[in-house]
DNA sequence: TAAAACATCAACTTATTTATTGAAATAAAT
DNA sequence: ATTTATTTCAATAAATAAGTTGATGTTTTA
């Protein structure tokens, strides 16, 4: 009957995440007193576009998808949240909606902690607030990444970025294809899901990646990013 | 791109529920200014166990199911949402956290306000409140009822009152049966799996109940309130 | 402690989703 | 206008999830 642990104090400081060790104990307990854990499940939605956002969430540990709802059923990802990584931070500061939805690959444990306590704590700690923005700007490059892919190459280009992009993640999260339907795949590449199969299927033949089951191996890496250059 | 719908003046006048009819406006406008209208899909959690509410969902169409999570993998069932009710009213009003998960068993076009406006309003107008209040109570009871029944029956009983309870639901959503899984059915009953299909392949033996693919059809109305009341 | 009330496990069947492929329809680019 | 790029539709296969049943364990209760 209990989804929400408790927590005492030092967990929040034994988090690996290198921006919450830089806290005073009078900022910790800052965020210790209006946040709350949650283990979201597989398939769970942490955020859901459109809707308020009131609180950021920091994933402590599991996967999980970052993507824009269209009006029809196609969805387009942004990227993959990984632990350690905060979700909402924008919506949080900015317009206070969320603009995006996400939802769990696999089980999160993920702590929320309310807007006011964030902001709270980057006025009083600046070196901390310098993290956050940091971070906060290496998931939007990403996110430009994203879109000039989207906007000027065609199919064969976003599908090797797609595949080059999941295979990063690879060295960390090894079973990574594994949480990845085909659609999530084509959803990456911003393509049709029978397209994406096509393509894979192609890059098969060519011996440039291998179709092992849900596993994709990138066999010539240098060849891929080639196609991704080209477009 | 959108599921944030862009509504006008006139929309919030235009839903259903009585509750919103006696507004002046000026609440409405107050009202307006902060909510956000999203299309949630089946599937989709509108609220999530242990984590922060900030504002409260009024569901504008579809169905939708309240649980509470358990630390394994089993839930129970409260209640099914319906259209033109609330969602997440005292989470808003006491302890800040939601209390239990919800999710769309159909697409739920919902809008959401914020807290503070919820607040101000009935705050303004009493008649308002009392209605907000008066649907809070009803909600309650039927959670009391849940209670006192996985509390104090055996299968039996719960399979029953679970029964009559989502049959009741049957005239204004014929087809609520195929919405729910075998799950669904046994987390209402707060009995296992294997259990509720066992019960149930019982009970339609005694021809109280008939099995038509996913639709269960009440034969014995009051030989299963018997059953519900005699546990 | 024995019976009753359930839950869990394992095997199996059936239904639903996901993946794949060819063909046809659009749309964009040359 | 005619390739070229891409989506959509339809049919099928493969994989996964849901439903069912019997047998076995585990509590609870009398």
């Amino acid at each position: 009957m209990k989804t929400i642990l408790e927590t005492d104090k030092d967990f929040i400081c034994d988090i690996k995440a290198p921006c919450f060790k830089m806290l005073s104990n009078d900022e910790i307990e800052l965020i210790r007193k209006s946040k709350t854990q949650v283990l979201f499940r597989k398939g769970d939605s942490l955020t859901k576009q459109g809707a308020f956002a009131s609180y950021i969430l920091f994933i402590i540990n599991g996967l999980a998808k970052q993507y824009i709802e269209s009006n029809n059923n196609r969805n387009f990802n942004l990227r993959i949240i990984k632990q350690g990584e905060f979700v909402g931070l924008a919506s949080v500061f900015t317009n206070n909606i969320y603009n995006y939805s996400s939802i769990c690959l696999t089980d999160c444990q993920a702590f929320l902690v309310e807007k006011e306590a964030i902001v709270e704590v980057i006025k009083q700690n600046g070196l901390f607030g310098f993290n956050i923005i940091k971070r906060y700007c290496e998931q939007n490059s990403n996110l430009y990444n994203s879109l000039s892919n989207v906007l000027f190459k065609q199919m064969n280009g976003h599908i090797a970025d797609a595949l080059l992009y999941i295979d990063e993640l690879k060295m960390e999260y090894s079973d990574i294809f594994q949480l990845l339907s085909r659609k999530d795949i084509a959803d990456f590449a911003g393509i049709s899901i029978e397209g994406a199969v096509r393509l894979m299927k192609g890059l098969e033949k060519e011996n440039i990646i291998t179709l092992k089951d849900k596993d994709i191996i990138i066999n010539d890496k240098t060849k891929l990013e080639k196609i991704s250059k080209s477009g």
